[in-house]
DNA sequence: TGGAATGATGTTTTT
DNA sequence: CATCATTCCA
């Protein structure tokens, strides 16, 4: 193929390998992408046919992408029979075709975080247990881990170190929450996303026709980002590989960022073992970033022990400096960096999709939003609350899963009275309640008369035959009609649309926007032609197949230039010429979640490398020396990682001293320790802050601190000076009362604007200083009590 | 039964 | 501060 000369040597070299197992260390921006891109193509013209060759990609978009580009190296008609997509997508659509083998339906649904955590609650609760003790959230993550290192319920209930674990954690009924949770999946014909890989395993555990059916049709293998995959994914390729050992991993040991789901650097480390013919092949020179971003990133990543040694260099030019800018709060943040993007877009012709904004966590973006805003300038913000984790969405959803999969208990619940439809929460109790016994779908109980739990009186069991007639008629067309004239259908026949177009609050409105959206999604999905056959219908299945396992990110924008706002984490694999990493604060980044071992606190580290090689020809990092978070304002010193960056790559902002009562100024408290001896954990003390209240239980700080704490209390009249509660945190917060002086001049009498409400007038203020309330009317609204801590007032002059 | 009001609780990252 | 769950009233 003699596209191939537009590689580099190594590139080309990898490229060009043909069979036998194969390893490329790629370093960040080397272009790995390219390789898999050029190799799958030089696949196909070596004569391999697209359908033998499975490509697992990180992300869905990805994989479009890449096909994209294949398309255009060998021809569209080739590129569109790759099996090519993420691991979960690929074996979903494997698990549909085989799924009787293992007694599912093959249109079961895929529960998504929010459903499996409702399904678990429903367990403990059904099981006696606490959920205090019990916590979803907590019992999801211990089942997932399970499911990820291919531990099912029985092996879970002997193995020992799960055990020990759980006794530890006073959870010694995990186990059991964990056995029926799979049971009531098992009952609706449910898997979550977890099971996607872990039901794949079992098939080709359990069914050595199908192993050798699937090692036979997939020849070629090719994995991207191999040091994220975790144990479960790690024993499918080894699996499907076993015959012909035709695998190619791609990955970077630097960008393993995602443990938290399993993921595994040491199947990366491992992969010489498992295949000792391998070769390893590594591309080091970047051709994404500056010399100065490849320095800098370098340079902070050598402070990790766990590496694969390799040297990225760029023949890239040099580059301007890492500029490190210090706000005063997030606000200040979201300001400096809307203005920078405002006045480089405008100095240096840059579009708006040349910039992104990167964060660690989601809940950040939104200083970002309102100063994007007010500058005008278009963004577009990639994760976070998904559309499709919209309530809105998602019961409209739950709709089309019920019609697709009555067994569905999840969904059921959901909508059986939304629109309300006079069916309570009794009945539906003593509904679930019958199914638990008999260990059938609520749809079954419905579906019998004979099931008819006693108590449900004549009236409500009426209710649920209308509801259970309603939802046959759709099902009954669902295989013929197209996906977007039964979507609209039931959109309008349960009375959805129309219950949210009645709704005239601006929240109300946005919902019913959502829903329109979603339905002009479905619109678009219907008129897309089916791959083989032109002549079917694409059927409301098919969509849900597609859209649960669709990820924001992936949504297609009518406009694309647009500033970008994303987690790190999703920033993943993207690229562009300017970078804000926002939120350098010790405690955010690297995360207070995740800085117990060195373990964590060097995943955290491969995260801030992550972001900083995004950067094509600028990278910014900020920070703020006072964030309001978690309702209050916390005080973090500037994140650790800006000090790693070798210095002669940054530009630091200019330590200015003096700064009102609080005497924030010195960049960082001097020198000094960082960590306080102590536990194994060891927490963080709070530096030379004064002004700042520092730990949980102490009351007032001391000497001059005290002083200058008053004083802010005096400044916004006793608001917010209530002593922290006494709550158990493992790092103390650092809390600080700054004086806003939004409470100020809020009297009787006054005009104040509240967000929601509008222009309204304060009628009375009573309470204590903690909690003053305050009693307004609106003329829109009427009057209101409003507790000052939390209602944003704002004074008219 | 439905809805509003009040209270508890929670924040990492994602398929 | 936002979301959720529970509670309380019509």
């Amino acid at each position: 193929m003699k596209q191939l000369e537009e590689l580099n040597d190594s590139q080309r070299i990898a490229a060009e390998h043909l069979d036998g197992p194969l390893m490329v260390i790629a370093g960040a921006g080397s272009g790995k992408t390219r390789v898999l891109t050029y190799r799958i193509a030089n696949l196909i013209a070596k004569g391999v046919a697209p359908f033998s060759i499975l490509a697992l990609t990180f992300t869905n978009k990805a994989a479009k992408e890449m096909k994209l580009r294949i398309g255009n190296l060998v021809g569209e008609e080739h590129a569109r029979n790759l099996w090519m997509g993420t691991f979960h997508s690929v074996f979903a659509r494997i698990l549909r075709v085989e799924s009787q083998r293992i007694n599912f339906p093959s249109n079961f649904t895929i529960y998504d975080t929010q459903d499996s955590r409702s399904v678990i609650k429903d367990v403990v609760k059904s099981l006696a247990l606490d959920d205090k003790v019990y916590k979803p959230n907590t019992i999801h993550g211990r089942i997932s881990m399970a499911k990820n290192n291919l531990i099912g319920p029985t092996a879970y209930a002997q193995n020992s170190e799960a055990l020990a674990e759980d006794h530890q954690a006073g959870r010694p009924r995990t186990g059991d929450i964990y056995a029926a949770y799979q049971a009531r999946l098992f009952r609706s014909g449910a898997m979550d996303f977890d099971d996607l890989l872990y039901k794949m395993n079992t098939l080709l555990r359990d069914f050595p026709d199908l192993l050798a059916k699937y090692q036979h049709k997939f020849r070629y293998l090719l994995v991207d980002e191999y040091q994220d995959t975790n144990f479960s994914q790690y024993l499918i390729i080894k699996q499907l590989a076993e015959g012909h050992h035709n695998v190619c991993v791609v990955g970077d040991d630097a960008q393993s960022i995602y443990s938290f789901r399993g993921a595994d650097i040491s199947n990366i480390l491992n992969f010489k073992k498992d295949y000792p013919e391998s070769v390893i092949y590594k591309l080091e020179q970047n051709y994404r970033s500056t010399k100065v971003i490849v320095a800098a990133a370098n340079s902070v990543i050598g402070k990790n022990q766990d590496q694969i040694q390799k040297t990225v260099w760029t023949d890239n030019g040099e580059g301007e400096k890492v500029l490190v800018h210090r706000a005063l709060t997030d606000k200040d943040e979201g300001y400096f960096v809307a203005d920078s993007i405002f006045d480089v877009h405008h100095n240096k012709q840059a579009a708006y999709s040349d910039f992104a904004i990167l964060y660690r966590t989601n809940s950040q973006s939104r200083a970002f939003e309102e100063q994007l805003r007010k500058r005008n300038l278009p963004f577009r913000i990639f994760g976070g609350l998904s559309f499709f984790q919209r309530k809105e969405v998602k019961d409209l959803l739950a709709y089309y899963r019920l019609t697709a999969n009555s067994a569905d208990d999840e969904s059921l619940k959901r909508i059986v009275n939304y629109p309300a439809r006079g069916i309570g929460k009794t009945t539906i109790d003593r509904v679930a309640a019958a199914a638990g016994t008999r260990d059938i779908s609520l749809w079954d109980v419905l579906t019998d008369e004979e099931m008819r739990p006693d108590g449900i009186a004549k009236g409500a069991w009426g209710k649920l035959q209308d509801f259970v007639s309603m939802i046959r008629s759709f099902s009954a067309s669902m295989a013929k009609q197209n996906a977007f004239d039964l979507g609209q259908h039931i959109a309008m026949h349960t009375g959805l649309l129309g219950t949210l177009h009645r709704d005239k609050t601006p929240e109300g409105v946005a919902r019913y926007e959502n829903v329109q959206e979603l339905l002009a999604g479905i619109k678009s999905f219907s008129s897309e032609p089916v791959e083989d056959d032109p002549e079917a219908v694409k059927t409301l299945v098919d969509y849900l197949i597609d859209v649960a396992l669709l990820t924001d990110v992936e949504q297609e924008d009518d406009d694309p230039n647009k500033v970008g706002l994303m987690t790190v984490h999703s920033a993943k694999g993207l690229e562009f010429p300017y970078v804000f990493v926002v939120g350098m604060e010790e405690e955010l980044f690297p995360s207070s979640m995740a800085n117990g071992t060195r373990e964590e606190l060097e995943e955290e580290r491969r995260l801030f490398y992550v972001a900083l090689t995004r950067a094509k020809k600028k990278a910014t990092l900020s920070y703020a020396v006072s964030r309001f978070r978690f309702g209050k304002f916390v005080q973090n010193d500037p994140s650790r990682f800006i000090e790693e960056i070798d210095e002669q790559y940054v530009d630091l902002p200019v330590a200015t001293s003096g700064g009102g009562a609080s005497g924030w100024g010195a960049r960082r408290p001097a020198g000094g320790e960082r960590w306080s001896g102590g536990g194994a954990k060891g927490y963080y003390k709070g530096g030379g802050k004064s002004g700042a209240v520092a730990g949980t239980g102490s009351r007032a700080g001391a000497g001059g601190a005290a002083a200058a704490r008053k004083a802010a209390e005096k400044a916004i009249g006793g608001l917010g000076g209530a002593t922290p509660k006494l709550k158990k945190v493992a790092r103390p917060a650092v809390v600080t009362e700054t004086a806003t002086g939004e409470a100020g001049g809020i009297a009787p009498g006054v005009e104040v604007v509240h967000e929601r409400f509008g222009k309204g007038k304060v009628l009375k203020i009573e309470g204590d200083a903690p909690h003053l309330k305050a009693t307004v009317f609106f003329p829109t609204a009427g009057q209101k009590q409003l507790l000052l801590q939390y209602a944003k007032l704002k004074v008219l002059a």
